[in-house]
DNA sequence: GTGGTCTAGACCACC
DNA sequence: GTGGTCTAGACCACG
C-alpha cells in the first residue's frame, strides 16, 4: 500500500490518507474483506505520527468504508453494505461538487464532451 | 447576488464565497465584464467581515477569474483570457478530484451510467 | 505619446504614468526642452481622470524630470540639470532594487551572465 | 533572521517582509530546506501583527519560494523547483523593471558602464 | 466611493 | 507547538 501524500499543501494529511484509501478501494487495490495496513505500519511508511493515521481510519470507519476489529485490524467493507446509507445527503454533496468542478472546467475552456469524457475515464479506472 | 454560505462547517468562508462565485460565473448569473458586488456590500449581506470577502476576491483574482479595477471594483474576466495558463496543472488537479469522486460513487453503489449522467447534468446547468 | 497602462493591477495608475514617461524620456521619445501632452489630452487619451494625470506630472516635477510653466505646459528637463541632486539617496534606492531583482533572478535560475546581459540590453535601449 | 522594515512609507509591510526574505534566500542567509522563523516569532521580533507576517508567507508560498509544512512550519524551497514555471511572464516583468531602472539611471547621469557595474556587484552579492 | 492594509485579540484544526 | 481563519474596527491611497 503506497499512498501519494503532499506534506505541504492545504489538505490535512489525514484527509489525504482517507482519500487515497477510498481511491485504492475503488480501484480494487484492496478488496472487500481484506486488511488495511496497521496504523503503525502506515505511519512509519509515511514518516508521520500514528495519531494522524488513526484519525484517517476513524474517518473511514465513520463513513462506513471499513470496519475495525481488535483482532483483525482494519478491514474493508463490501460495497453492498454501504449502499443506501446516507443516500440523500451523499447525492447532494456529490452534485454540489460536480457543479463546482463543471463550472470551473467550463471557465477553463473545456467543452461538455471533454468534461464528460474525463468523468467517464475516471470512473472507468475504477472498474475491476 | 445571493450566496449559500455555511457559517459553521469545515470549509473556510472565504473559500465558500470563492466557490459560489465560480459557480455563479459558470451558470451565467454574472457575465464577463460585469461587476461583482463590492466587498462592503457582500460583507454586510452575509453578515461577515470585509476582510473575509476581500480574501475571497483576492483568491479569485489570483486564479484569473476576476480583475479588480480601482475605478470599477471587481469585474468578471472573459473565459478565454483564462485558457492555456497553467493548463497542465489544472488538468491534473481535475483528474485527481474526479478519480476520488468516482471511487466514492462506485463504493456508494452508483453505476457508471448514473455517474456520467450526474456529470452531464451538472455541466448542462452551466450557461450555454 | 502612447503609454501602456494596466488599469487593474497593484501599481497606482499615476505611478505607471510617471514610469512610462521616465522610460519615454530615457529612450529619447521626448527630448529635453520638448513638451509633454497637456493633462487634459493625456487624460482623455487614456480615458482616466485629469487628477490622476496631474498627480503623475506633479511627481515627475518633484523628482526633477520636468518643469511646468503656465504658458508652455510641462517641459522635459535636461539630464545635466538632474545630476547631483539627491545623488546619495538615489544610489541607495537603486542598489536596493538591484539587490532584490538579482536575488529573484538567481532564484529563478538565471546565472550572472544572463542577468548582466539583460541589464546591458535594457540600458542599451536607452541610448539615443 | 533580522529584517530591515520601514514601518511608515508606501510599501506595505508584508511586501517588505517578502522582499527581505527573497534577498535573504538569494544571499544564502537561509538555504533550501531550512526553516524560516515561525509567524509568531517574526511578528513579535518586528513588533507587528501575526496576520501581517502570515500574509507575507502566503505570498512567498504562492510564488513558490517557500512551502509551509504543517509539521515543520515554513521551509525554503530549492531554486531548481522554481525554474520554468511561468518563465515567460517573469522575464517580461524583469525586463520591464530593468528598463525603468536604466532609464532613470541614465537621466540621473550614470553611464552604461557604471550601471552594469552596479548590476554585476548586486548579483555578486548573492550566494555563489 | 472603492479596495488594500493593519491591529489586537481570539479560536480552531492539525500534528 | 504550528499555521489558518475570523472579527470588529480603523486608516489610507486611489480615482
Amino acid at each position: 500500500m503506497i499512498l501519494k501524500i503532499d506534506m505541504s499543501g492545504a489538505i490535512p494529511i489525514y484527509v489525504q490518507i482517507r482519500n487515497e484509501i477510498v481511491k485504492g478501494i475503488g480501484k480494487g487495490d484492496v478488496s472487500a474483506g481484506e486488511n488495511l495496513p496497521t496504523v503503525r505500519q502506515l505511519a512509519s511508511e509515511l514518516g508521520i505520527n500514528t495519531m494522524t493515521v488513526s484519525k484517517a481510519y476513524q474517518l473511514l470507519k465513520s463513513e462506513g468504508f471499513i470496519e475495525t476489529d481488535r483482532r483483525k485490524g482494519a478491514v474493508v467493507k463490501g460495497t453492498h453494505e454501504l449502499k443506501g446509507s446516507l443516500e440523500g445527503l451523499y447525492r447532494e454533496k456529490l452534485e454540489g461538487e460536480l457543479e463546482l468542478l463543471s463550472a470551473e472546467a467550463k471557465l477553463r475552456g473545456l467543452d461538455k464532451q471533454e468534461f464528460i469524457d474525463l468523468c467517464a475515464s475516471a470512473f472507468a479506472g475504477m472498474e475491476v
